[in-house]
DNA sequence: CCTTTAAGTGAGTGATTACTCACTTAAAGT
DNA sequence: ACTTTAAGTGAGTAATCACTCACTTAAAGG
């Protein structure tokens, strides 16, 4: 049930195919109000209300409430997960390892920060169902440890090997990388996006704190 | 409406409260159902019967559902969020202030890493719900802002004069630090807690890992 | 021993739920 | 021009929802 980059890349394109103007109306009435109550305290009525359409409307596009949902998170967690690959950013960045950690760092902190400060109400959806769903959990899964986990652990192995980085077994770097770079995307804008923030810097600073507390 | 400490002990005292045998069966099941499904979809109904309780036994105990869910989050946020403030250890550790950086972190992580590990369907309750709710949010807030965070950064000032800490706003350095506490605990119990962990271990390295990233 | 009070019950309530279906409208295919 | 197919509708449905209330049971107080 593994699912390869091809499986992927079809998801991606089922999202972008060509929609009816009402259904793009349920879609975005949909998004506001699940990010806004969650999934399991929104209904159909509503959705159909704010959307300016039928009830029955919504279940000519998805046969279920929950289809509706899927059909939301399964791109967004794709599109999150992989942080670029399958683009020419990944080639570049996780095949060809730059020198400079650092700089790698950055790029990657960087390019998750524009995707969720432009789609932000689609990754709070993600993250609080999926508490609630086995099966979206199992997904993220999947994706994570065959696509993000493995090139990861590339990455760190080269570094150590070059010694520009701390004794330390492999998931636990990673740990705390990972930790670092969405511990910030999620202060910034999860938990206090009201707060003043210099973007630019405070990523720069996250970096410096990752570089510092990794290497030698 | 900011809380003192007088007021958060009240509301821990109070969850100490004697309660009826019936009582304890609800606040169990409800607390077993509302950290596997959630608040919204989970029914009075349901927490009756996994109760062996009448449904009307509920509404003796609480007014409403929204009632029994703050009953249960609102002393899990206070001890979760004042670590342990109000205790021995709070003035030990805080106002003392212990030389040794590294050691006050090691006695912090350890200290909320007990915590959740002895209730972490509380602690996931408390995180699920504070996604929909925003008087959990508001409440979190005024503890974290009139409790923690102050000492937090008379803490992290007191480190810097001493020249044992990077020069870094106080906010950055709180949030790295917190950051990366919470997210070892986060991913040892909620993302992945199958996996094999040597935590005393994992918990070290993660305070090494601060520590590199942030001093000198 | 009598009265008061609290705990517990379960049938009943109106509102709301996700979803269906017979139907209309209109675009697309041939 | 005729037929097929897809999009859209909204009244209808059985199930479930949180909550109420008249009632029973039993412990506690004087």
């Amino acid at each position: 049930m593994t699912k390869d980059l091809n499986e992927l890349i079809q998801i991606l394109e089922e999202g972008e195919q060509k929609k009816t103007p009402k259904q793009t109306q349920i879609l975005k009435a949909a998004v506001e109000t699940f990010a806004e109550k969650g999934y399991a305290s929104t209904s159909t009525s509503e959705i159909a209300a704010k959307a300016g359409v039928a009830e029955g409307t919504i279940f000519r596009h998805y046969k279920t409430k929950k289809e509706l949902l899927l059909s939301i998170v399964t791109p967004v967690m794709v599109k999150f997960t992989l942080p670029v690959f399958a683009s020419h950013f990944a080639e570049q960045v996780f095949e060809q390892l730059p020198q400079d950690f650092e700089e790698l760092l950055y790029k990657i902190i960087k390019n998750r920060y524009e995707f969720v400060k432009e789609n932000h109400p689609l990754v709070r959806i993600m993250l609080q169902e999926m508490a609630f769903h086995k099966d979206l959990q199992e997904q993220f899964r999947l994706v994570f440890l065959e696509h993000v986990y493995p090139r990861f652990e590339h990455l760190i192995a080269h570094y150590k090997q070059e010694d520009r980085i701390i004794e330390l077994p492999a998931p636990s770097a990673i740990r705390m990388i990972m930790t670092s770079l969405i511990g910030f995307i999620f202060t910034r804008f999860i938990i206090a996006p009201d707060l003043e923030w210099d973007d630019e810097k405070e990523m720069e600073r996250t970096v410096q704190f990752i570089m510092h507390g990794l290497s030698k």
